[in-house]
Formats: C-alpha cells, sequence, structure tokens
DNA sequence: CTGTGTGCAAAACGTTTGCATGCCT
DNA sequence: AGGCATGCAAACGTTTTGCACACAG
C-alpha cells in the first residue's frame, strides 16, 4: 500500500502534475480497505470539495491503475472496485450485501495449473475469491 | 451439466411454462462451454428466431440464475458472463483478448481460510481466476 | 380462460469521450 | 507560456423496467 505522499513522487515521476483533485484522491485511497467503486470515491470526495468531478475521479483512477497503484477488482458484476492494496491478496464476499474483506493468505503454491492450460498460457496472476454471508446477514438483517 | 431437457424438467416443477423462446436458450447453454453474454446468447438466437427479444434472454437467464440452472461470471467488468456448469471450477482469461477457458483442478482443500474470517462469513463457495495472455496474445496478434 | 411470458420501447446505470477552460510546472 | 488536467455534457453499452399483447397450461 503506497502512501499519498509516495503517490506523489510516482507521478512526479512519471511527469504527472500534482492537483488538489488528486492529492484529495490519493489521501482517499491510502490505507483504504473498503474497495470503493469510483462512485463511492466522487461522492466522499465531491462533499469536501464541491467542484470535483466524476471525470477526474475517472480519469485519475485509470491513470493509477496503469501505471500500478492500485488494482482494479473484477468481484463486482455491477460496478468496478479499486484496491489500493497491489500485493497479490484474496477477498470474501458477502452475496447478500456486497460487503468485501480482505484475505492475505497465500495459496500460490497450492494453485497448480494443469499442463494443457500451461502451454496456451503465459500466466501472469490469480486471484481467489471466496462468497458467503457475513455475520450481519445472517442475522436476517438482509437487502 | 444440465441438459436442455433436464432443464424441461426443473422448469415445470418450478411451476414454469415451457415456451419455444426458453427452448431455444436451454439447447444453446447445453454443453456450451464458451461463457456467453446475455448479448452473445440474444445475437446468435435472433438469426434463428428473428422475433426472439433481447429482454426475454435476460429473464430467462436471470430465472435460471437464480433456481441454480446456471452461474454468473464475474470475471469481466465490462459485462457479464453464463457458465452452464454449476459445478465448482475455476477460469483462465486472456488480459488481451478476453478469452476465458475452464479449469477443474479441485483445489479446494488448500483454499484455508484465516480464523478470524469464519467467524465473520458463513462460506458458501469460492472461485480461482487466474489471468494471463493466451498464445495467440503472445504473438502480438493482440486485440 | 387465466395469468405467465414475450417483445417493444424507454429508462436507468456505470463508463467513456469531446471539448472548452483552468492551472500546474 | 505551454500543455496537461479539469469539469461539463453528451454518447455509449449493458442492464433493467413498464406495459400491452400473445400463448402455454
Amino acid at each position: 500500500m503506497r502512501s499519498a505522499e509516495e503517490m506523489v513522487q510516482i507521478f512526479r515521476k512519471m511527469g504527472y502534475k500534482i492537483t488538489p483533485q488528486r492529492m484529495a484522491i490519493f489521501q482517499i485511497l491510502e490505507g483504504n480497505t473498503s474497495h470503493p467503486s469510483a462512485d463511492d470515491i466522487f461522492k466522499e470526495l465531491v462533499q469536501r470539495h464541491p467542484s470535483m468531478s466524476f471525470t477526474t475521479v475517472y480519469n485519475t483512477l485509470e491513470t493509477m491503475k496503469q501505471i500500478g497503484a492500485i488494482q482494479e477488482l473484477t468481484i463486482d458484476s455491477a460496478r468496478r472496485h479499486y484496491d489500493p492494496n497491489t500485493e497479490t491478496h484474496h477477498h470474501i464476499i458477502c452475496v447478500s450485501c456486497g460487503q468485501i474483506e480482505d484475505i492475505f493468505t497465500d495459496y500460490s503454491s497450492h494453485l497448480v495449473v494443469p499442463e494443457h492450460i500451461k502451454r496456451n498460457f503465459e500466466i501472469q496472476n490469480h486471484q481467489v475469491q471466496f462468497y458467503g454471508l457475513c455475520s450481519d446477514c445472517q442475522d436476517g438483517r438482509s437487502n
């Protein structure tokens, strides 16, 4: 997980400008384990910075994704979620409320891929997802 | 993987009607390992059944999903894919062309979830995804 | 005959783009 | 000063809904 300060260094090094909007996005993402969508981030920011536009959030997330500073999660079919933690880790998703939690167990040594697949694919990374009911939703407080 | 005939039985048992449109959808999905999107299925069907509507495909897929006859895959952030194979299995996705292939290795005994997660989640199932480049896209024929 | 299923069209939703203006470097 | 970044609005693709008509049971 990169700090906002580190993000500034990286952006400068890449020749990207540091704007108040980008700083605000870096800060929201710093240490964020809530796996927000672009819109989640926008909604939170627009309260403090009323002129903030969704386009800027979108553009900045896209840039951060391309330089590998954040990870896009494809665990929700309704919208994209972003994770500032770019180390390989895994997730458990509540099928009822959509809550996402991190799992940091390293399964890589056990995830052996069949030979016929290895012949056709150059594997880059992997992701493990667990689905279930979180304690809140088990109590019938589902939504 | 359920056959079209089995699907008919299940639908009848649940009180759902069997229509020519639904039959056509069952048949397209029978033994289908291409992980089609709703639109893929619609486009294929509309050639043979010109009056077929997207709504019907959408509704039927939704019904099949709810009774557990098909699985919705959340591996592509752009659109939803459907898999008539409802047994636990895994996927490898080409990050360049989006091609999806099945992996039938059973990893379940190795995917141990930390205790603090187990306390908060009632785990139902899991999915492993591998990302990489398929042989076509390794050759620079990417798109 | 009854009510579920279909098909059309439009709405909703998240994402993406074009373009004029603003501001970081 | 120059050019990248921002913000607006509109386009886009996918998913979802409302409603009248059709047809399976």
